[in-house]
DNA sequence: CCTAACTGTAACTATCGCGACTACGAATGT
DNA sequence: ACATTCGTAGTCGCGATAGTTACAGTTAGG
């Protein structure tokens, strides 16, 4: 299950809205974007590093410098900021290093293999939306449309 | 994201397949049940209560107690057994209590509604598979079967 | 070239959720 | 009566999360 104590995925899509709504073209300094956030600049460094090693965004050292959007906002859906910071963890939570009882290694590899499948459905619906979406304010609408796949 | 740090649910899991692999119609001591799932007995009945009031799973005091399926295994989806004990917390993670800027507020509303439909996702691809999948060991056979809602 | 403004990363620390454990009242079969 | 088992409250330790400090490495501008 998801306890989800873990902010980074709220974090990293604030931020870069934040970004997308930057309209001129210069670079946000981690410290604008943690107060934004609310957070930490330290811990926004390290919320965008996965996300810049992906792709999405730029970060240069110095004077005036700072973060940007390396892609549109329109091109970034959320499966994308989801993955580099989901990484291998699992989705459900799976539990105990290795039971002794046959019940219990079946139970964990089914487990395993229905972590994928969920990890899998959670990163389709999140590929509906993208950052410039949240921006607009629209995630909501995307509510009514079902998914016809489960 | 999912740290998830919570086993509630894979020890859920653990247990109704154990219970489902009981041939004889005795009762279960949570006791039984901790052991096979190497965990604490009161952590055992402390899952086993919203199933219990979800109408999944029987329990009775005393002498020969303990619990049983209440309902056949082949009819218990894993989403009925996600659902109580996910309750309303978030999948993925909210952060911050209430943003000053309108950013915040805007982004903070739409991961709300963003988290429902990935509930709702989860759910849905859950509700795939049921506690006698799992007995059979036969989870990841459904591996194949793409959402194609997405 | 020197300074000021940034990032990148490594410690260390505080906090909080999870789950183990103890304890005890209530229920139930023998 | 008595042994068993559930239900639940309370306490505790561990580990993950994120805040904080510190410092080396970059870069623009005087």
């Amino acid at each position: 299950m998801a306890g989800s104590t873990n902010t980074q995925f709220a974090v990293a899509v604030h931020v870069l809205t934040y970004l997308a709504g930057v309209t001129d073209a210069h670079a946000v300094s981690s410290d604008e974007l943690s107060k934004s956030a609310n957070v930490n600049p330290v811990y926004v460094r390290r919320v965008l590093g996965p996300l810049r090693r992906a792709g999405l965004v730029r970060s240069r050292s110095g004077v005036n410098g700072g973060w940007e959007l390396a892609v549109d906002a329109r091109q970034i859906t959320l499966e994308q900021v989801w993955r580099p910071l989901q990484g291998t963890q699992p989705v459900l939570g799976l539990h105990g290093p290795d039971p002794t009882c046959a019940t219990g290694r079946n139970v964990q590899k089914a487990l395993t293999a229905l972590d994928r499948t969920v990890a899998d459905a959670v990163a389709t619906s999140l590929k509906r939306f993208t950052v410039h979406d949240i921006l607009d304010g629209q995630p909501e609408a995307a509510q009514s449309i079902p998914m016809t796949g489960g």
